[in-house]
DNA sequence: CGAACACTTGACTAGAGTCAATGTGTGTGG
DNA sequence: CCACACACATTGACTCTAGTCAAGTGTTCG
């Protein structure tokens, strides 16, 4: 969608779908920095990072809305709470990367796959998509790897010790958790970085 | 300084001397999450997430200034300009979380370290804080190991590789690097990330 | 049908962790 | 002023998690 190094001028909304920001290193490995789900405001920070420091991808189909950076500064002069709004979404963003880093720092690969997956199912309940225990996330175990920093062989491996204890199922992009909090034992998840308590505005 | 869990009216300001942002993990284990010198806004995010998800605690000796949300608010409800540079303020932390995730992520002890080393050396430099070539930060191998992802042990045992390089010298929190390019190269550091461009306000 | 892609499995390797001991400098109190 | 404690740094020996290499097995799709 947006490519690392890009200069945008409009800002960019997942409508439909799931979408994944990555960069790039020139030893040709991938480090995976977030998922987005349809309803993300993805690409907010371009609105005062002008220049792309990392790519925007879909993952499959996806539908994805633009708007001018210029609407959206019309529109929070107009409104504190729709600044605070925006702003908001931009600091759980970075909430969820100093999550992300504590994950791929500390955490063992099991533990680390996981809470990928608490993550994204949390996410999805919050807005509404999927049943609480059933849900559709079409990543590759290639995506989970280079999201956590291990490598695709040990994601299978791993991802099967996840099944065999009973706390996942997965199948061409279908997930299913039927204990959740098992799970989030599992990975030490803690749903308080994600800042779903109402807001504050 | 602030911990994890707590809720804050009013924002802080380093204003001499180091900080830095960790979480705790149940298990005891520690991330950090980010390094501050003087003069970065450090907390500007609570204005809008008002329970902190992490902690902030001082390197050594350092002075800390707070301001209160309402004094913050007011003043951007006041300038467009203002209301840019902090909520750029934020994005430029969260792309330099996005760097340590990928940091931790993809690249080996060597050049963790290395990037990390660099990143400090390059945002002092931007700020005029000590020589291009030599300055002070007062870290222990603890700390480098946290933030790192590696054990205070193999932090010893890859420092020594560095210093051996000629890449860096240390003592007692005082840092001299004779060829920061050469210690870039080991790094894989590129400085986009931090967008140190010039502002587009 | 065959190419491309994702997933799986096994055997071997290596980078980093663990455990444990020792060194070294600094500050404090008797 | 020395003895001691403490925090940080260093080193060695051993272990283990995860990476690497390599060979399959589906499965989809043009």
């Amino acid at each position: 969608v947006i490519c690392d190094g890009a200069v945008t001028h409009e800002a960019c909304v997942l409508l439909r779908g799931f979408a994944f920001r990555q960069k790039m290193l020139p030893n040709g490995s991938r480090q995976i920095l977030a998922f987005h789900m349809a309803g993300d405001f993805v690409d907010l920070q371009s609105l005062y990072l002008v220049r792309m420091d990392h790519t925007l991808e879909t993952l499959g189909a996806a539908l994805v809305g633009f708007i001018p950076h210029a609407a959206i500064k019309q529109a929070i002069a107009g409104s504190t709470r729709l600044l605070a709004a925006f702003w908001r979404d931009t600091l759980i963003d970075a909430a969820i990367f100093r999550e992300w880093v504590t994950n791929i720092g500390q955490r063992s690969a099991y533990s680390r796959l996981a809470h990928v997956i608490c993550e994204v199912a949390w996410r999805l309940k919050a807005r509404g998509l999927g049943a609480p225990d059933h849900f559709r996330f079409p990543v590759t175990q290639a995506h989970l790897a280079d999201a956590t920093g291990i490598t695709t062989v040990h994601v299978n491996r791993v991802l099967n010790g996840l099944k065999k204890a009973g706390l996942v199922k997965y199948n061409g992009g279908e997930w299913r958790i039927p204990d959740l909090s098992a799970l989030e034992a599992a990975a030490g998840f803690d749903p308080a970085y994600l800042h779903s308590e109402t807001l504050t505005v």
